[in-house]
DNA sequence: GTCCATGCAAACTGTTTGCACGCGC
DNA sequence: GCGCGTGCAAACAGTTTGCATGGAC
């Protein structure tokens, strides 16, 4: 796998080890087109047949992220949400109904933001659009359910 | 106070009481600039004299947050803020340094990520736009640390 | 007097940490 | 084999909750 390019590259950098538990951490984050949380990724590391404590997806969760290759998210709520780094800047969408976060692209506006913190005297270092709601199919839903 | 009046009439019409507690909830929000969380509207409540426990402050807030007259953000922490509700959509700025929490207008944004993630197909219900980065207070100390 | 709101402490959730063992190098 | 990485359990911070007492109405 390329990515696993990536990590052992950035590992090595560092002196640090690779390790199956961070190989898999990595892997399950690039599998998946959800924005997942420690504990599901901790659900599908075990799933996939490897021994593994929730302590070490944490610590590395948090190794990822200090390499640059994982970013975290809190969408207004108590716990992390987890996503392999993006090219470009992008926002995000959670439904309040069935708890799927999605991204959307929406460089413009995060750059403007950007550049209006600036504007403000700021220096700015990161932007975050974060959009709550209803998608597509809740709302579906929801009128079936009420009529 | 114009605002106790506010309080009032929300708790009456849901058949909730008024205690002092609540009221000084509300005052400290109100007179407080900053966006406080929930210890340091504790520790405001205590300095003025009132006996009150935590779990109160909290039962308090969320009271005050199902009247729609104080809001909860989160800002990438682990911890919640909150501030009184606000006329037109605002951004925030949380400085990584001194970690004060700063208001940003920013309504042209704000209607641009709405109608982005309506265009979308999502029912949109909030919009949150966060900065963070360095003050410009301690963008300045910073340059004095490391000449 | 009724019943909601409070204080207290204990419970709970997400996350971090200390320590002895295990494994990548 | 050296030393970082891991599993385990305990610690931790923020927040919530059960229960008996207190206060708004």
């Amino acid at each position: 796998m390329d990515a696993d390019k990536y990590l052992i590259d950035a590992i090595r950098s560092q002196g640090r080890r690779l390790t199956r538990q961070r190989q898999l951490v990595l892997e399950i984050l690039q599998d998946s087109s959800e924005h997942l949380d420690a504990d599901a990724v901790y659900e599908l590391a075990k799933s996939r047949g490897l021994k593994v404590s929730l302590a070490t997806i944490y610590r590395s969760l948090s190794l990822l992220k200090d390499l640059g290759l994982v970013e975290e998210h809190r969408f207004g709520e108590d716990h992390g949400h987890f996503e392999t780094t993006q090219d470009g800047p992008h926002a995000h969408f959670t439904c309040l109904r069935c708890g799927r976060v999605v991204e959307l692209e929406a460089p413009k506006i995060i750059t403007a933001a950007r550049a209006h913190g600036e504007r403000a005297g700021f220096r700015v270092v990161e932007v975050t659009l974060h959009l709550s709601g209803y998608c597509d199919e809740c709302q579906n839903e929801m009128r079936e359910e009420q009529p």
